[in-house]
DNA sequence: GTCTATACTGTGATAGAC
DNA sequence: GTCTATCACAGTATAGAC
């Protein structure tokens, strides 16, 4: 069990690294200090490896979004889903880092697309809360910004990196603004 | 010239679509009816391709952040900016992608450091016109968050594309809210 | 300018000894 | 559970005929 978690960690480390075609198994397997073929005892093949390295971060954005699309639509579920995917992005900045930078050369690969289907679930589910043009585009420029953000951070090692509460409460400000049907943003500089 | 200009428009799309590593310069040499020598009669390495597949638009965006630096710093020269950095985003949509989704993974090739060095030079200026950790937060938001959402309907070829005029004015709009050192968001919904 | 043939390297994956 | 050895294949790039 312990080996296993062992090269799920530096797959994830190494995937978002240098990206998922550009990672061979050779490498993970230098830096766990083992041999190719050790490597593929403990997962059956490279995707199997991803999905695993993956995995989780996917069922926890599934259960996110399926948390969203059965709440009342309150301004309050709403506020609680920004909360929860900003958590989201600030506890796997690898997974999201992935996501962002290499969800179209994965498009192929059966996890990613998993991943692809949860953003377009979340994509509908704005455009049926608005009728705007607009609008729509204020959703995606918030999630995919925020989203983005986080996987620059983690890419460039941004040193010394921000407190993660100033950050937090950041980005749920301004998420919060651009998904409000109405201003919420002070007057004051 | 022609078969130059062929090969670095096939290239440009396949790398957008499939990854700079997913794309063989085999797969290129099919979609343009030769064979992979030919390719490399053309051009020197795969690299060479790829430079000049993305180059033109490295240099627009290049006087674009130019621009910006040497101006005066007025509201004028910043919606200027916008609208350049709109307009670039809507022109070069695949090569918007490819630094979206695939700046990680080609952080050692040389062009996409070039890339990569604008994008800093860009938060260095926005980080030098403000002193509070949520004002730059809002560029990084505003600025990756518009390029993210134009990647992705690049991507996921989003059938019908809204028209080009309407999705400039909504990318305008909320760049420039979010930009904006003074709320201009209508109360209006 | 385009081709075939080839060199060389690295890939993911399998077989079998220990 | 880990290893060495090997496989089949695809990758970029070069040489040389036409």
């Amino acid at each position: 069990m312990s080996s296993n978690d062992d090269l799920r960690s530096i797959a994830l480390t190494e995937f978002a690294r240098a990206g998922y075609a550009g990672t061979s198994l050779q490498r993970i397997a230098e830096i766990a200090g083992l041999s190719k073929s050790s490597v593929l005892y403990h997962f059956a093949s490279k995707e199997a490896l991803l999905e695993a390295a993956i995995g989780p971060a996917l069922e926890r954005f599934e259960s996110i979004v399926t948390k969203l699309e059965s709440s009342e639509a309150a301004p309050a579920d709403r506020a609680a889903f920004i909360g929860d995917f900003v958590d989201l992005l600030l506890e796997h900045t690898a997974e999201v880092n992935m996501f962002i930078n290499q969800a179209a050369s994965l498009e192929d690969v059966l996890v990613f697309e998993r991943a692809s289907g949860l953003a377009m679930r979340l994509g509908v589910y704005f455009a049926s809360q608005t009728h705007s043009a607009l609008e729509h585009m204020r959703f995606g420029v918030a999630l995919g910004g925020a989203a983005y953000v986080m996987a620059s951070q983690q890419q460039y090692q941004i040193n010394p990196t921000p407190p993660i509460a100033e950050t937090r409460a950041a980005l749920i400000t301004i998420v919060t603004e651009l998904l409000a049907p109405v201003p919420v943003r002070s007057t004051h500089s």
